[in-house]
DNA sequence: CGGGTTTGACCAGCGC
DNA sequence: GCGCTGGTCAAACCCG
């Protein structure tokens, strides 16, 4: 469990029930809570039970909802009752001779547990509302920036400002969809999905993951700082303990852009402070995988793995994942830059194939093709752009065709909402979409995001910064990363001809 | 001694 | 249900 995933905040996390000052205090003001549903959800889940005020909308609500024999004031929280063992136990504790209260006791339980579930279900709505109107606003932004990139030409901005928008352009969160209703009977957010809502459905699982990871982190570390961009992939542990199942759990994780390149160097310095946290022997594959985490901020969540190619060990594939929470280095923020650039590629890309899906006839077999060096993958449980330099490791502008990785597969992207890490979610575990109709889908994504990343000059433009500034400032030796060279200075120019995966989460 | 690396173990997801 | 695999953890170890 990375503990240290949980000591930021981001402003376009999941997190900000409880980390946005103003809808925490308002969650947290349980003096008006009672104006919203809402803030009694949040308070549903509130670890801190004991210091609920009597009288508030919510004790009244469960007192309500209870027995009368349930006076306990304890009993307040539906979900400790639900998932906890405290909870359990103290029912036992009631529990007495009198079977007609044992069974009473019973059925409250079960209310108590379906209003748990609507209340969730609604903290799911407000947090999909949430992020949607941030990616909205962080679409503005990027698209502004993006005129200003491509003014400058080739002038990678280094001020902080552009390195939070970078971060920002990273994130993949999915693109506005309609407008979410707060009403606990949304069909959406209840038991009966209907395949016409996979697609939506699937940005809510996404929510809901996260916000219930990051809920668990709350509970257990206090602090809820975990990214969005990378949630704990045992977050779902809590998942268990929870009843409601309305919404099938998919494990999520971001989107990741990719870059080969050929490098000698067992690392490629992107300018960014690592450290080595595991090393896997991956299948098919005899160089291991290694692991790292950024360790420029503590908490930072950005990971990134590194392998060599098997075809080709000269080929180093280095995969990043996750946002930086943190200014970075000029050579870091180049870096940044070039990868905003490319999810901001795929934002742009899906929006401009939203109308084609509908009417998108299958194409299937051609479209990662079509893409030089940009190409998409869904080999993996997340949506990856790989950025193949391998055919011109000194010509930092790689457009020429290329042949495209043979572990490439078209991107799963479903709608313009369901971008980088959102999109896969709903294929191959959501047996409502039928298959043919998911392919044409995939199929015209793809295509219009590879082509939009392949031929935008923004990108473009970024990518040949960004390489040339790795890669005009050579190291001495071995190009060994950072963490392999502590005390080195953060940021300095250090990346061989070596590919690199970026991350667009 | 602090920070990074190594490496075996653990866990969850997924396919059969 | 079981085994495989990827990803992560954490104790032990290494190094400056």
């Amino acid at each position: 469990m990375d503990k240290q995933g949980r000591e930021l905040v981001f402003f376009h996390s999941g997190d900000f029930l409880w980390q946005n000052p103003g809808v925490s205090d308002h969650l947290n003001d349980r003096s008006s809570d009672h104006t919203k549903p809402m803030i009694e959800e949040v308070d549903f889940f509130s670890t801190d039970r004991t210091s609920k005020l009597p009288g508030t909308g919510q004790e009244k609500k469960i007192s309500t909802i209870g027995s009368s024999s349930l006076v306990d004031s304890t009993i307040n929280t539906g979900l400790n009752l639900l998932t906890s063992s405290s909870g359990i136990s103290k029912i036992a504790n009631v529990k007495n001779p009198n079977n007609n209260e044992l069974s009473l006791l019973q059925g409250e339980l079960m209310r108590l547990h379906d209003e748990n579930k609507k209340l969730r279900s609604l903290l799911d709505q407000i947090t999909r509302s949430y992020k949607d109107l941030q990616a909205q606003l962080l679409m503005a932004t990027h698209k502004q920036s993006q005129g200003n990139r491509a003014e400058q030409k080739g002038e990678l901005n280094d001020t902080p400002s552009s390195i939070m928008s970078a971060q920002h352009f990273m994130d993949p969160r999915p693109r506005p969809p309609p407008p979410v209703t707060l009403d606990v009977n949304d069909p959406s957010v209840s038991d009966d999905k209907t395949p016409e809502v996979v697609v939506s459905s699937t940005n809510t699982v996404e929510t809901k993951s996260q916000m219930l990871g990051k809920r668990a982190s709350i509970e257990d570390a206090g602090l809820d700082q975990t990214s969005q961009s990378w949630g704990s992939p045992k977050s779902p542990k809590l998942e268990h303990e929870k009843p409601d199942e309305q919404i099938p759990e998919v494990p999520f994780r971001k989107a990741r852009v990719s870059v080969r390149a050929r490098s000698e160097a067992p690392l490629i310095s992107d300018g960014c402070q690592w450290r080595k946290y595991g090393q896997k022997m991956a299948k098919g594959n005899p160089c291991p995988r290694a692991y790292y985490r950024c360790t420029m901020a503590v908490g930072c969540p950005v990971r990134k793995q590194v392998q060599r190619c098997a075809e080709d060990k000269t080929i180093l594939i280095t995969t990043y994942e996750g946002n930086h929470n943190h200014p970075l280095p000029p050579a870091a923020t180049a870096m940044a830059s070039t990868t905003s650039a490319a999810a901001a590629m795929l934002l742009s890309g899906s929006t401009t194939s939203k109308e084609g899906l509908s009417s998108s006839s299958s194409f299937y077999p051609s479209f990662p093709y079509a893409s030089a060096m940009a190409t998409l993958s869904a080999s993996a449980p997340f949506p990856t752009i790989t950025l193949d330099l391998t055919q011109g490791p000194n010509t930092p502008m790689p457009f020429h065709r290329t042949s495209p990785s043979p572990a490439t597969f078209p991107l799963p992207l479903h709608g313009s909402q369901q971008l980088l890490g959102h999109p896969m979610y709903g294929s191959p575990r959501l047996p409502a979409i039928p298959p043919v109709q998911l392919g044409q889908r995939n199929a015209s994504m793809v295509e219009t995001v590879t082509v939009a990343i392949a031929s935008d000059p923004n990108f473009t433009a970024a990518l040949a910064e960004a390489i040339s500034t790795f890669m005009g400032t050579p190291r001495n030796g071995d190009g060994a990363n950072n963490a392999n060279a502590p005390g080195r200075i953060p940021g300095s120019p250090q990346l061989p001809q070596s590919c690199t995966t970026f991350s667009t989460n």
